[in-house]
DNA sequence: GTTACATTTGCATCATTGTTGCAATTAATT
DNA sequence: AATTAATTGCAACAATGATGCAAATGTAAC
């Protein structure tokens, strides 16, 4: 699907910088910073703009935020339009690589007497196959 | 065991910051933030050197921090001392307040081709005990 | 194509978390 | 009590995030 019907799904204004954000993030099988997607992208925004298109593109559950480490925060693209349940991410802790994961994982969560849930955000450190060799 | 005696286990120099944020935390059940932390705090100490204290302490893996969203920063104390493999969290969405789990929770992590694990860091979102009522 | 209006942008400003360099102070050892 | 290495406080800085407001822009109606 294209930056532009994403847009228009979410009835979300066309501007350049969305629609930007959108194809660079789509376009890409890891999650990117900030600068990573700046970088790749055309135009130059002020960092007002950059963080507003992110937070309605969150809101609308076009991409979400992976925080790795509170200096550490990725973006990628939602493949799933749904919210989903579990949010499980892979750090490489040699190239800082983050990739979302979609292996089948259904987990068992026991939490304490009286505790209910609603999400959980899954982040697994490790090597990734390039750095492991 | 007493914050003295965690410092002298780790070599560490025994100062009344390393010495009060030991206290403070090893006394709660609950993650603290920085302000929470201070609050409890006699002394008061310049922010850098409250960084660095945690810095330390989270080094010697006296206590660890929870990134629960990069404004939302939390630290407690590490009740095994061996470096564990899995952090578990509990985040309620209402009181926003963290707690660890230590629930048996041997989960399996399916890494695509090549990955390998190192540790993993769950942070489950729903609501606590008090808040679900 | 032009107009109208609501949305979005850019700028200024501020808050929070975290980092570094350096001189002064302090803890632990002799 | 003296020595020395580690720690503290201060100043300065960087990154992420938020808000108010006027100017610019997208979209829909004409």
């Amino acid at each position: 699907m294209k930056a532009v019907e994403v847009l228009n799904n979410h009835k979300l204004k066309r501007t350049s910088c969305r629609e930007g954000i959108i194809e660079v993030v789509t376009s890409s099988d890891y999650a990117l910073s900030e600068n990573e997607i700046k970088e790749k992208l055309q135009g130059n925004y002020d960092r007002t703009t950059f963080y507003r298109s992110f937070k309605t593109l969150e809101e609308h559950n076009i991409l979400h935020k992976i925080v790795v480490d509170n200096q550490n925060i990725k973006y990628a693209y939602n493949k799933s339009t749904s919210k989903e349940i579990e949010h499980i991410h892979f750090y490489c802790e040699k190239c800082q690589s983050v990739k979302c994961i979609e292996t089948e994982m259904t987990n068992k969560y026991n939490l304490p007497e009286g505790y209910s849930f609603v999400e959980a955000d899954i982040l697994i450190k490790g090597l990734c196959s390039k750095c492991k060799l």
